[in-house]
DNA sequence: GAAAGTGTTGAAAG
DNA sequence: TCTTTCAACACTTT
C-alpha cells in the first residue's frame, strides 16, 4: 500500500520499460470498469492509442505516463502493482487494466482490492489542483510547513496525511516523521513549537529519501515490480513496532488509533 | 466461522 | 469551509 517512496520505486523500475515506447491499447482483463476513473475504456483508447510515451514520473502518489497529447496517470491505492507478466487466472481475477505496447510487450496492473484507478488528463492541472507541494521541491520549506500548521486547529497526523498540503505522505512515513520530530500525532497543528516544526520539515524529505534508496517499505504486499519487495522495513523506527523498544529512549512503542488509522508512537518521546 | 485489521482516497456527514 | 466518518474491496488474522 504505497506511499511516495514506493511509488517512486515503481517509477524508477518502469521508466526504462515505458520510455519512448508507443501505447497500442489498454485492456480490462477482469472487466472491473470502475478502474477507469476519467474515461470509458473506448474513449481512453482513442486518447492514448498510438501515442508515444515521452516521460515517466511521479506526482504525489500518482505514476504519470506523459504522452504526446496528455497524461495517463496510475494510482496504486492500497494494493495496486505493475507487473511485466501475469498468468491468465490471476489476470482474469485481479488485473484491472493492462497496457499493451506496440512492441508486443504488456504491462499488467494487478490489484486484488480493486481500489487502484487509471486517469487520463490533457493537462496536469487537475492533479496539481488537488495535490500540495512535493516534499523534494524547493517550495517545501520551514515557512511553508509552519504556514499550513498555523492555519489548522486539527490534529497534526491527519493534516500530514492530507494530500492537498503535502503530496505523497501516508501512514508509515507520517508515523516515522512524527517520531523523528518528537511530535505526538494528536497534537494540535497550530500548537507545535517552531523548533519541532523545523525538525519535522527536515525529517520528512530525509525519511522519504532513505526509503527510496531501499525501494520503499513492504509490509504485506507492496512490490515495485514483478513481485520484488522494498527493503526499507528494517529501518523503520516505530511503524509496526508495537511492543518493541524505542530506538531513542528504549521504552516500549505503543499502537493507538488516530483518525481511524493505526498509529505508532513512543509515548515518552512524543507527548501531548 | 464471524469479525476485525490493512500501507488510500474522496464522498458524505457533521 | 473545515474536520471526521465511512465505503469502496479482498484477503489475512484473531
Amino acid at each position: 500500500m504505497p506511499e511516495l517512496p514506493e511509488v517512486q520505486a515503481v517509477v524508477n523500475h518502469y521508466k526504462p520499460v515505458f520510455l519512448k515506447q508507443k501505447i497500442e491499447r489498454i485492456s480490462n482483463p477482469n472487466s472491473y470498469s470502475k478502474v477507469f476513473a476519467t474515461h470509458t475504456l473506448p474513449k481512453l483508447n482513442k486518447n492514448v492509442g498510438g501515442q508515444l510515451i515521452k516521460d515517466v514520473f511521479r506526482r504525489g502518489k500518482y505514476i504519470v505516463l506523459q504522452t504526446e497529447k496528455g497524461y495517463l496517470c496510475i494510482h496504486l491505492r492500497m494494493t495496486g502493482q505493475l507487473q511485466e507478466g501475469l498468468d491468465s487466472f490471476v489476470a482474469d481475477k485481479h488485473c484491472s487494466f493492462a497496457i499493451h505496447l506496440n512492441t508486443g510487450k504488456t504491462i499488467y496492473f494487478k490489484d486484488y482490492r480493486k481500489f487502484g484507478r487509471l486517469y487520463y488528463y490533457s493537462t496536469l492541472d487537475t492533479l496539481n489542483a488537488k495535490l500540495g507541494v512535493e516534499p523534494f521541491s524547493t517550495e517545501f520549506s520551514f515557512v511553508y510547513v509552519a504556514g499550513i500548521l498555523k492555519k489548522s486547529t486539527g490534529m497534526i497526523k491527519p493534516l500530514l496525511l492530507n494530500q492537498k498540503y503535502i503530496a505523497g505522505l501516508g501512514n508509515i512515513y507520517v508515523d516515522e516523521a512524527l517520531w523523528l520530530a518528537k511530535i505526538h500525532p494528536k497534537k494540535k497543528s497550530n500548537s507545535i513549537s517552531k523548533t519541532k516544526v523545523k525538525v519535522l520539515t527536515r525529517s520528512i524529505p530525509d525519511i522519504l529519501k532513505k526509503a527510496i534508496d531501499f525501494n520503499g517499505t513492504t509490509i504485506i504486499n507492496f512490490s515495485y515490480g514483478n513481485e520484488v519487495p522494498g527493503d526499507f522495513k528494517q529501518f523503520l523506527n516505530v511503524f509496526g513496532k508495537e511492543g518493541s523498544s524505542c530506538p531513542r529512549c528504549n521504552r516500549p512503542i505503543k499502537k493507538m488509533y488516530v483518525a481511524q488509522r493505526g498509529t505508532h508512537i513512543c509515548p515518552y518521546c512524543q507527548r501531548l
